[in-house]
DNA sequence: CCTACAACTGGGACCGCTTCCAGTCCACGA
DNA sequence: TCGTGGACTGGAAGCGGTCCCAGTTGTAGG
């Protein structure tokens, strides 16, 4: 088909000339604009076809002032903490909205300084159009560099300590009450918790809706340790807490992957699950229905969370009205609990 | 310090009215470029940090030809599979080595059909600069399209049934022999394994693996069935070799996860691991050390592979010559075999 | 003192596309 | 018949840089 000559790429002036057109009328034939005869578009469309043209994205760029890129930035001072399933779910989700679109997805791992100013420089020399974040640490100096650059920018989940203008988020707080609740409604009393990094907004909604649930039941919180989201700091978190509390009967995680670290432990230490004491976790990751025995868990629409991210940068960056969402969380019953 | 002045950014006329300079002298000091007195030079400088002013990407995009954008497409039939942790540590890898350099990573999902005209039309368009490609099935379109973009294009893993011009690949044959090498040194005759999905270059190489191990010790390959790379498959695999093999005692799963579900269905079974089958995998991921027994299995240094496809594109870009990479894998030991 | 050469300098032509605007053409109603 | 408005048209001015090149300056060697 395409005569994709010699040399280079043809250019629009190419086209409109084999067209016997204006290179103002082959533009707009192009963009389906108005005010181009039938025949003018037609023989447009046949040169193009011809040359095998396509318009250039940076020249496009340029003129209209958009660059039909977003970025998705992800800030960690850990880069290992990027495998997290997580984050994949995440990018799924969004890069499924933006197929939609002409948008593609630019990705940022703004971890180190280094990639920080990477990514400022990005936002400031006009390289993207929008901006998505997923780094929900509180004094994450990225969220200095979001705001300044003047983009369009969309959080995924809240940080701790301020709310941003435009943010998506599951329903964290919502969640752990329905955890805690499953435990409550389980009959268990004496419940621990083991709840992620302070300074990440999940961690604190998870772990506030722990306390509200059990308060609400008229229980006392049992005991809270904290791990870092991680199998092994779940595992070490549950050792601290069978110390502490060699009573408990009922362990809210604040992520799968704690949530299994736990069980191991509990295995190790001869407590049956759910028999001895019930778990519940909180992601509902993939692996969760392969722990032994199978997790209860708390599911986050990930995907979706990805998703709404994506169709909200798109419509601010449209230039439409819009507000932030919370995306409502549900139990998944399995085993543990 | 940066006077944001009232409306737009800055521009580089105006730093070099500014500094009472040319465009060109402007445009020159600020590419390090030579033939610029050292008065001006600083006077440039003076300029830009006054004016706050940084200089448009996409403008320099026009003019230099070069984008600084390199895009990584994942290629899938099942969006799904992203969530593997493999691409994850892919892209820290990658992210790591292109922090080094001005260059920006775009991400394309080309599973569907959208996804693949849109992964077309970036490259066709002069969206970027170069292509990393994760697409390790034989008759992928995207192949086609990558070749068809006359971009440079660097392959992370080998296709089943073309050797792509450059590629960077773990050595998955070595790999898979020391897997199998280990069981017979263990004493293991009976050795069954699980491959992956026919089609995928690694799964083949795996099973080659497997097979030149067993063959060079006399041994006959014992049975193999296919799994699809997950925990589930490796789970109806093992069901399947039980029924069929009943007397196997060493199991070479092609990957973790399917290891994983061996391990689940092993157990189930009553078998003792490693006492009555002896199991080993093929990733190395984090979950292997968590497994029940923690698996040995097979590393593959999956960061550095990301870091080395990066490495080899950026030379690529410059015009350097380079050939391709095979990276070593090691056996990792641990308690299922 | 003149010439040659090197280091600078700025004008202006690109890069490839969008878009404003003045102008042309045509059919229509008065 | 003429005026009028709408649909079309192409010239040209951007968008914000890079970079070639001819021209200017300064200096050292003859």
């Amino acid at each position: 088909m395409a005569a994709q000559s010699p040399g280079r790429k043809p250019t629009l002036d190419e086209v409109a000339e084999r067209a016997g057109v204006s290179r103002s009328a082959a533009s707009r034939a192009i963009n389906q604009a108005p005010h181009v005869s039938r025949a003018a578009r037609e023989a447009v469309e046949r040169a193009i076809k011809e040359l095998g043209y396509r318009p250039n994205r940076t020249a496009r760029a340029l003129a209209t002032q958009q660059t039909g890129v977003v970025a998705l930035a992800v800030s960690h001072d850990d880069p290992e903490l990027f495998a997290d399933p997580f984050f994949a779910q995440v990018i799924v989700g969004v890069s499924a909205m933006l197929e939609e679109t002409d948008l593609h997805l630019l990705l940022c791992l703004a971890s180190s300084g280094r990639g920080r100013s990477r990514l400022t420089n990005l936002l400031h020399t006009g390289g993207v159009d929008g901006l998505m974040l997923l780094a929900t640490r509180k004094d994450d100096p990225v969220n200095r560099i979001a705001a300044q650059a003047g983009l369009p920018t969309v959080y995924g989940g809240r940080p701790l300590g301020f709310e941003p203008r435009w943010y998506v988020d599951c329903d964290n707080l919502g969640g752990a009450r329905l955890a805690t609740e499953h435990l409550i409604g389980l009959g268990r009393t004496r419940i621990v918790t083991i709840a992620g990094e302070t300074g990440s907004g999940a961690a604190d909604a998870r772990h506030r809706g722990y306390r509200e649930a059990m308060t609400m039941a008229g229980l006392t919180p049992y005991g809270m340790v904290e791990g870092d989201f991680t199998e092994a700091g779940g595992a070490a978190a549950m050792r601290t807490l069978l110390e502490r509390h060699p009573g408990a009967d009922g362990v809210f995680a604040a992520s799968d992957n704690m949530a299994a670290g736990a069980l191991r432990v509990l295995r190790e230490a001869g407590r049956s699950v759910p028999g001895d004491v019930a778990v519940v976790g909180f992601d509902d990751l993939a692996a969760a229905g392969h722990t032994d025995p199978p997790l209860t868990t708390v599911h986050q629409p990930v995907q979706a969370l990805g998703q709404e991210m994506a169709r909200l940068l798109i419509d601010l960056i449209a230039g439409q009205e819009r507000s932030s969402l919370i995306l409502p969380t549900r139990l998944v019953r399995r085993d543990s609990a």
